[in-house]
DNA sequence: TATTGTTATACTCTATAACTATA
DNA sequence: TATAGTTATAGAGTATAACAATA
């Protein structure tokens, strides 16, 4: 048989072990010319070598992934950080406003705002001037566990600068500063 | 009643239209001190303005948003079009070999292909040489599909370029050379 | 009528485990 | 026993529309 072939699948979600009645039969066109796919010649990555914006589009995973692992013992998220940098840097700030900073969308900011206030991170007050607004703050906790997740997320990033080397991330600071702050 | 607020939710999912029972109340504390919240100060960034991982983040997010503006009539992704290129690049590779190459799991990228495959841009074939692998081909449609893809693909890596000046855009092109083709 | 926050929903990605067929 | 591909599933993240309360 072959590799359990199911072609243009409808993308439903069946029942936990799906019977697998109908075996999968093609035609199996043998001229296939070269294929040898044995892993010697080296792959190449075609016009995705030349496009910057694959290469931070990597840089961006790998970032993510180091950082991730840094802060693992916090169970923090780079956006859960950012969250809480902001209204660190903001007290009192309303969740429109964070959202708008961040480009997050607001729905998705109010769960991720649940979420650090279950954890008991982050403090929601009715504002005294707009009856709408909720106004955030850091809970004592959240000003402790801020407190020990700043030298993590600084180790992340100095393990980012030992990847590129100081110059390039001198570099990369200034030219990428215009992305922060607008979308 | 104050914005409606649901603390500690249990992200459970309700009816369409949850009868809104309980009304949330809370100790209002108007010593607040001087949370206004009404739109003046500009907000700051604290600590995420350090990080340069932070400026990465927001620069891919920006860059994926042009691509796909760019490519918004072709209706492909950003890992669609990696996926033509890669195939493209090597024609008769197989999909492990293309997933490890880009970084995307093999369970991820075979429906990636199932996709592609329905659109009638790759084909799949048995490997003469080893019954387990499958070797993928661009059709000729998808051949003809990457030849408009390309360009737009290079606008978009042109507005990148345009954004942050292309004297940056040398420079990080090598400075971030290091994360194409590793993890 | 417009705005803040919430809810519901859907869709995409990602990640994992288990399974089939093959080696 | 190990590997390629698939399936199922669960968890994030994202995007949108609609609603309540408020302005």
């Amino acid at each position: 048989m072959r590799p359990a072939k199911a072609r243009v699948r409808k993308r439903i979600a069946g029942p936990q072990r799906a019977a697998r009645t109908t075996k999968p039969q093609r035609s199996v066109p043998r001229a296939a010319s070269g294929a040898t796919s044995t892993r010697a010649k080296p792959l190449a990555l075609g016009d995705l070598s030349q496009l910057l914006g694959y290469s931070i589009r990597r840089a961006q995973l790998w970032i993510f992934k180091e950082f991730s692992r840094q802060l693992a013992a916090f169970e923090i998220s780079p956006a859960q950080f950012s969250v809480l940098c902001v209204i660190d840097a903001n007290p009192g700030v309303n969740q429109l406003a964070v959202a708008q900073l961040l480009s997050i969308e607001r729905a998705g900011l109010g769960r991720l705002v649940d979420h650090l206030e279950g954890r008991g991170l982050v403090r929601r007050s009715a504002s005294a001037v707009n009856r709408r607004y909720y106004v955030l703050y850091l809970t004592d906790t959240g000003t402790a566990l801020l407190g020990r997740l700043r030298p993590a997320a600084a180790a992340s990033d100095k393990a980012l600068a030992a990847k590129i080397g100081p110059r390039a991330y001198k570099e990369l600071q200034r030219a990428l500063s215009t992305f922060v702050g607008d979308a």
